[in-house]
DNA sequence: ACCTAATCGAAAGTATTACTATCATCTCAA
DNA sequence: TTGAGATGATAGTAATACTTTCGATTAGGT
C-alpha cells in the first residue's frame, strides 16, 4: 500500500510489542473484545489464553499486567482519537465548526478514517473507555503512571481541546478545565443516560445527539458578551 | 441531648445494622480511615479485622462484601450531604446564593452541621467519595443495584442540584445533566488538579477555591440574555 | 543445511483475595 | 437459669494474579 498510518503506544506499557506477532494481535484484538463483553473485572487472562487456545504465561510475555493492557488500550485509543481530530478538522477554521468536529469526534459520529490492515475494534474499545477508562488513573499509583508517561496521549488531547476553546474564547480563563469537563462527560453522560438515566435530561430519547447539544452549548455559552 | 440527626441508611446494604453495636461502628469508623489511607483496592476485611482485633467473619455478619461496605458509605455521604445542603440554603431565597451554597457544601467548605456523638470522619469519607465513588456505578451490576435503590440518595440529591438550577435558570433544558456534570466535576477536578493537574487550570495554585469559581461560572453562564 | 536464538505452550507453584462454614464461648435479658 | 444472639477462632474453598521452569517449535543468519 501507498501509505499507512500506525498508532504507536509508548513502550513501557508491554513487555513485547503486540504488533509485531499473530499471538500479540490476537492479544489485543480479543482482548478489547473481552473486556467490553465481560467488564474489567470479570476479565482475566487465564480467559484470555483459553479464547486463544493458548497459555496464560504467553500473554504475560506481552504484558506484565492487566492494568498495563488496560493502559495500552487506553494510551491507543487517545492516540487514535488525536489522529481523527486532526484529521476532521483539516483545512477547517470557524472555531465553532471545529468545537461541534470534536464533539462528533469523541461521540465517534464522525467519518472515521479507514486504516488498512487494522483490526482494532473501535466502538468496542470506545465502550470500554467509557466504562473503564478512568480505573486506568483513579489508583493509588497515578503518579508513577503519570511519570512513566502514560496519560501523555490523554492529556495531549486534553490540551488540543483546550486550544479549541481558546480559539473560540480567547478571554477565557478555564480552557483546561471546561475541556477535561467536555473529555468526561461525554463518557459519563452517555454512561448515565443508559444505565442512571434520572441524572440526565436523555432518559427518554437516549439520544446522544443531545448529549452533544448539551455539551456544544455549555462550551459556546461560557462566551462573555 | 434535646434533639438527634440520623444519617438513615438503606437497609439492603448490611447484614446487621453497623450503628447498632460497638463492633459495627469500629468498622464503619476505621473502615472509612483504612480506604482513605491504603485506597479501595488494598483494603481487605482480613485488614480492618486485624486492625480491630476481631476476625474477618465477624466483619462478614455485618457487610456481606466489600462493594457494600463501599456502597454504605456513598450512601451515608449523599444522604448527609442532603441534610447540609438542607440546612445551609434554609431561609435562603436568592437563587444564585444557592448555587454558591452548593458548591460550598460540596467542597466540603460550609460551615459543618456538628452532629453530637458523631464519629464518621467527613473529611477521610469526602475523599473516598472522591476517588472511589465512581466504581460503586462503573461496574457490571449497576442496574441490579439500581434496582436495590443503592443510588437513590445520589440521585435524589442530583434532583436537588437541578432544582436548583432551574430556580436560576427556568428556561434551561438540561438541569439534570448539567446538574450531575457539577456534582462529578467538582470530585473530578479536585483529584486533576492533585494528580494531572495539567487537565486543569489550577495546577499552579491548587486552589479549591478555584474549582468553585470555574463550576459557578459554568452554571451561571448557561443562562441566556 | 545447520546452528542458534527467540518464541511458545504446558504445567506447576505461590501468595493473596473474597468469601463460607463450623463450633465454642460469652453475655444479657426474660 | 435458660437460651437467643453476638462474637472469635480456625479451617476451608475457589479464584485471581502472577512467576518459574522446561521442553518443543520456529525463524533467521551463515
Amino acid at each position: 500500500m501507498a501509505w499507512e498510518i500506525q498508532v504507536k503506544v509508548n513502550e513501557n506499557l508491554y513487555l513485547r510489542n503486540p504488533e509485531n506477532s499473530e499471538l500479540g494481535k490476537n492479544i489485543v484484538n480479543h482482548g478489547v473484545q473481552m473486556i467490553d463483553q465481560m467488564g474489567l473485572e470479570e476479565f482475566t487472562f487465564k480467559k484470555l489464553a483459553a479464547r486463544l487456545k493458548t497459555n496464560e504465561s504467553s500473554i504475560y510475555r506481552y504484558f506484565e499486567s492487566k492494568h498495563r493492557l488496560l493502559l495500552y488500550f487506553f494510551e491507543w485509543y487517545w492516540r487514535w482519537m488525536d489522529y481523527q481530530l486532526m484529521f476532521n478538522t483539516n483545512n477547517v477554521s470557524d472555531p465553532i465548526e471545529k468545537i461541534n468536529i470534536l464533539l462528533h469526534v469523541l461521540m465517534l459520529k464522525q467519518d472515521n478514517m479507514v486504516v488498512p490492515g487494522e483490526l482494532m475494534d473501535k466502538e468496542a474499545l470506545h465502550r470500554i473507555v467509557i466504562k473503564e477508562a478512568s480505573k486506568t488513573y483513579l489508583t493509588k499509583h497515578v503518579t508513577e503512571d503519570n511519570q512513566k508517561q502514560f496519560f501523555k496521549p490523554y492529556k495531549d488531547f486534553n490540551a488540543k481541546i483546550a486550544e479549541i476553546i481558546h480559539a473560540y474564547n480567547p478571554d477565557y480563563k478555564y480552557t483546561r478545565s471546561l475541556g477535561s469537563t467536555v473529555v468526561e462527560m461525554i463518557h459519563y453522560q452517555y454512561f448515565f443516560m443508559q444505565n442512571l438515566p434520572s441524572l440526565t435530561d436523555f432518559g427518554t430519547s437516549k439520544d446522544e445527539n443531545e448529549i452533544i447539544a448539551f455539551l456544544k452549548e455549555l462550551i459556546l455559552s461560557c462566551k462573555r458578551n
